[in-house]
DNA sequence: TCGTTCTCTTAGAGTTCTCTTAGTATCTGG
DNA sequence: CCAGATACTAAGAGAACTCTAAGAGAACGA
């Protein structure tokens, strides 16, 4: 999540907002909040966010209705609904007509980050990046070797690909990897990190190509032309 | 993190303190505490820490105060705020101040430590350093000798050059070299630095080029242009 | 539900690195 | 120029590191 990204919370109960607001401008999000359905629209307009955090119900103009007025004026902002335990099921359904996640309350806050992450993964990085002749296409997720198209890569495998290519050349520790990729805090004794590299040279480095993973020995690994 | 790295703990509880500053200093950092907020500003200006960890409650002048006035005369160290209760307003407040993370009481070191390693990464940056026409890139740990690129320096070897390069035509000491890079306490009786020495000198200054690596005899080593 | 795929752990084999030892070379002061 | 001090080098043992195969359990999809 690239700091300073705008997100938009519509939600009445201002001490959830509040809570949501802290934890996501503490990870430099900028944010900003509306308390009724109106309101939210507005400042939909005016804010221009990268994405909305929506409650569904909300004095004025509820959830539901927001999303389908945004959809209709053509805003293809994403949207995060936030729906009570009892909502019923036909308004539940009815998000498929166009948010692009929903969560239940009450909800935990590293929920809601890790979907606005893959929300925003799935928005905001739309580049193609490239290491040699390796292109990885962070918005379909394709990756092709030169000509070949690299298949099955699992969610892992890519995930860690996508983070090395990001970081190209630079030596990356399997502490980084680990929180980075693994989302792991670091200390934690495991050589998962290693066995993926495994997978990952099988499938990028396999086929007789000069290999671009390169092991730092006592460090970690690099993706990188020797 | 690098050791060597300077940490400047900013605390009035002196438990808390000395606590935090086994653990960084078990990790090879180079601590300093102080007690109140204007010694700690003070601190901050001799010391030259790569980073504070600052709690908010101190006598004389509190965290904010003190966070308020780094800033002011535009110190840019980054800062972990360490907040007694999970007071909103603190969090919100210093976070607008220039802080860069912060962190609940109690909080378990491990977690301090994490979030230090995570900003210190984002702060250490890639520096290339430069002595005579040695290059050594501390991101991708990549060493050329002008065209020349040097390969498999070992990792201590490495952490060798890269601690020379970081004082070049400073006079390094045996007893400065072993403690600093190979973290080993003084007195030991060792030649495993004339050793590495060696090492280093056949693949740095092993091919005819003018030799960078001096041996200053009965003192130590210096790495610099006769 | 059942079978498949994915993720992660474990453990062992092979490789590379680190550091010690011991012997040789070089320097310096007298 | 010699003797003692200091620095360098080669070789090897043991430790540390990395890779891989195999498999258990979880997650997923039909």
């Amino acid at each position: 999540m690239k700091p300073g990204t705008r997100i938009l919370i519509v939600e009445d109960d201002s001490s959830i907002a509040r809570l949501v607001q802290l934890e996501l401008e503490h990870r430099g999000l900028s944010v900003r909040c509306a308390y009724d359905g109106p309101s939210g629209l507005k400042a939909a307009g005016e804010f221009d966010p990268a994405a909305i955090v929506l409650d569904i119900m909300l004095p004025g103009l509820d959830g539901v209705g927001v999303l389908k007025n945004l959809r209709q004026r053509g805003d293809k902002v994403p949207v995060i609904m936030l729906t009570a335990r009892d909502t019923p099921a036909d308004k539940v359904h009815s998000l498929n007509l166009g948010a692009d996640d929903y969560l239940t309350k009450p909800f935990d806050t590293e929920e809601l980050l890790a979907r606005l992450k893959a929300l925003l993964r799935r928005v905001e990085g739309d580049e193609v990046l490239r290491v040699a002749d390796l292109e990885v296409d962070t918005a379909t997720r394709e990756v092709r070797r030169g000509e070949r198209k690299v298949e099955n890569l699992t969610a892992r495998e890519y995930e860690l690909l996508e983070f090395m290519a990001r970081n190209p050349r630079r030596v990356l520790s399997r502490d980084q990897l680990l929180s980075e990729v693994w989302e792991q805090e670091f200390g934690v004794e495991t050589n998962v990190v290693d066995v993926y590299i495994g997978y990952l040279r099988k499938k990028i480095d396999g086929s007789g190509e000069t290999p671009l993973i390169q092991t730092v020995r006592g460090v970690g690994y690099a993706l990188r032309k020797l």
